[in-house]
RNA sequence: CGGGGUGUAGCGUAGUGGCUAGCGCACCUGCUUUGGGAGCAGGGGAUCGCAGGUUCGAGUCCUGUCACCCCGACCA
């Protein structure tokens, strides 16, 4: 049966909704696809219900074709099974949490990590029945402090989670493989570009975990690439510690009076005025050696401090340090100098007094870490751990030493790629899928073990694949339009072709239900717009909003037996005779 | 949690302490109109976010509070 926009539970807003900034969540709601409940939870309507299934069954086509069995969980859990993986915890004010009557603790589940394994650990005890893949397409709720920008980031949303079981790692390769490759025939149909990131996989485990992004400007992740095809989230970029280079001519270190200079752009100015390069040329903020002291916040509040010297023209990106340590990264405040005399604010450096200062001063038991672009050799103008003075040719590994690497610098854009292949651009992407390879760590925690084939008890190694549901049909609708309204691709569009009835001849709205009726035997959907006494411009504004690709217009035409057939995206216009539109159509 | 902003009908908005809170869209009735958001006439719909205060009188001023939006922090 066609839709009708006569019956349709539709009303389109001429006006943007003050609530919504970004393009997408403008036309959703104008166009009546989705209406907001309260922040960052949607009711969907009609319309929004069709795309939504859409993007589903085609989530589930390619799951299938991966060889995953679909199962569904309920979203409302009870806390114990997230209590023995700590993330009760955790998760801390993002989940939703509830009591029953009895006073039980609940949860509406962020994430079903959990419950999988305890359900496959219910069901199954033998290597002989892994290898095993499960997923289901559930509503998942976060409490983020933030939703945006409508069903790009809501506080109630669709995820597909698919979780693979396998009794070795290389079981887990396989899996990992065969989901990866289910997304990226899942983004291909719906075209979607998408950038496959390499992530940070989390501090503990160290296992292989890869992003999909849409590259959007709106979008909240910054990933880098280079022309050659290295892509990372910026937070799992690492770059090769640089390679020792000569020192033999760098004259001896000195330190200077350098009143006043407690940013690298006072020093700089500093010492292109009062020192002399060696060799000639002007200082610039990369000579210089910026050291910045950082709290690292562990889970259970204990905090200790680092130091970390890198390139001055540099900034600590706060997301990088925090995915490098593994923990929440903080700048130091005035009373953290206050315990740590020794640390000079504005001139804090490795040496004092020509010798080993940081990491070596035993009271201070401070670490002194570098980025690796400061190469052993290399000589730099930095601060001299004492009052308005300064150290100028100082070289790594001949005047000081490091307790190791910080990975945490800011990158630019022109920076070269890790792996060598070529600069990298920095971009801006949407996250719509990805992959994960957890390892044994649920297992562990839960107790999903298998006998193998010697009888012993192994603990059984997971991955788990997570793609946005909602969140992807935010981002269709964010590529997918102009300043009119949506332009659905084919595979997620509420139907195949929009018939508009665009006049008041009886004839005109019977050879739309005709055209719909012949569009609709021959397989295709059909919206209808019948809506009787509505003038024209009013249906084509509308149906430029709902953004169905194909317009059939039954109007002033038919009485030279024409109609016409408007392409919603190339806004092309052709008239062809009644007999011919649906073969048109079809093809 | 920090910074900024906004709360008046379903949506968009106007409203110097002073009459019955105004307008556009949407909605209802009638007539006319029908290829780019029609016209005319008539109509329904608002405890002006909430609470308290000042005042003869508060949408408007004061205090408090709540909600929402944006930026940041935060966010497998």
């Amino acid at each position: 049966m066609p839709i009708r926009l006569s019956t349709l539970f539709f009303r389109s807003l001429r006006e943007d909704p003050v609530e919504a900034d970004v393009n997408s969540h403008k036309l959703l709601l104008r166009a009546s696809y989705i209406r907001r409940a309260a922040p960052g939870i949607y009711s969907w309507l009609p319309l929004g219900l069709m795309v939504l299934d859409k993007i589903e069954t085609i989530v589930r086509e390619e799951m299938a074709n991966a060889g995953a069995q679909e199962v569904h969980f309920p979203a409302l859990l009870p806390k114990e099974p997230y209590e023995e993986t700590g993330r009760w915890e955790e998760y801390g004010d993002n989940i939703f949490r509830l009591q029953d009557r009895k006073k039980a603790d609940y949860l509406l589940a962020p994430t079903h990590e959990e419950v999988f394994t305890l359900l496959v650990k219910d069901l199954y005890s033998s290597y002989k029945d892994l290898p095993l893949q499960l997923y289901q397409i559930q509503t998942k709720y976060r409490d983020e402090a933030r939703p945006r920008a409508g069903l790009l980031r809501g506080r109630e949303f669709i995820m597909k989670d698919a979780y693979s079981f396998d009794v070795d790692d290389a079981g887990l390769e396989i899996s990992y493989q065969s989901q990866r490759d289910a997304y990226e025939r899942v983004f291909q149909r719906l075209g979607l570009e998408y950038v496959i990131c390499a992530a940070d996989a989390g501090a503990m485990g160290g296992s292989k975990s890869e992003e999909f992004l849409a590259p959007s400007e709106i979008g909240e992740d910054t990933f880098v690439r280079s022309q050659a095809g290295f892509a990372a989230n910026v937070e799992a970029v690492r770059f090769t510690p640089s390679e020792k280079i000569d020192s033999s001519n760098i004259p001896a270190a000195e330190v200077h009076d350098s009143p006043n200079t407690p940013t690298i752009a006072t020093l700089v100015d500093f010492a292109n005025k009062n020192v002399s390069r060696h060799p000639d040329g002007e200082f610039t903020a990369a000579d210089t050696l910026k050291n910045v002291v950082l709290k690292l916040v562990n889970p259970d509040g204990k905090t200790r401090l680092v130091v970390v010297g890198l390139p001055g023209d540099r900034d600590v990106d706060q997301k990088r340090a925090e995915a490098w340590f593994g923990v929440d990264v903080e700048q130091a405040e005035a009373e953290d100098f206050e315990k740590h005399p020794g640390l000079v604010k504005g001139y804090i450096g490795p040496t004092k007094n020509g010798k080993q200062f940081l990491g070596l001063e035993a009271e201070s038991k401070i670490e002194y870490l570098l980025d690796p672009r400061v190469a052993e050799g290399s000589h730099w103008v930095t601060g001299a751990n004492e009052d308005q003075k300064h150290v100028f040719n100082l070289v790594y590994g001949r005047d000081f030493q490091a307790d190791g690497i910080a990975d945490i610098a800011n990158i630019m854009a022109g920076d070269p790629a890790p792996d060598g292949s070529g600069e990298l651009e920095l971009a801006r992407g949407i996250e719509i899928g990805h992959v994960f390879q957890l390892g044994r760590k649920y297992a562990e925690a839960l107790g999903l073990k298998v006998l193998d084939e010697n009888g012993k008890l192994v603990t059984v190694t997971m991955g788990s694949y997570g793609i946005g549901v909602t969140r992807i049909m935010a981002v269709l609708a964010e590529e997918n339009q102009d300043e009119k309204g949506l332009i659905w691709p084919e595979s997620v569009s509420p139907a195949d072709v929009h018939v508009l009835a665009a006049g008041k001849d009886e004839k005109v709205f019977e050879v739309a239900e005709k055209l719909t009726a012949d569009l609709e035997a021959s397989g295709k959907t059909v919206l209808i717009d019948d809506r009787p006494k509505l003038s024209p411009g009013v249906k084509f504004a509308d149906a430029e909003l709902i953004g169905i690709p194909k317009i059939l217009i039954i109007g002033k035409g038919l009485a030279d037996g024409e109609v016409e057939i408007w392409d919603r995206a190339t806004n092309n216009r052709q008239s062809v005779g009644v007999e011919s539109a649906v073969e048109q159509l079809l093809s």
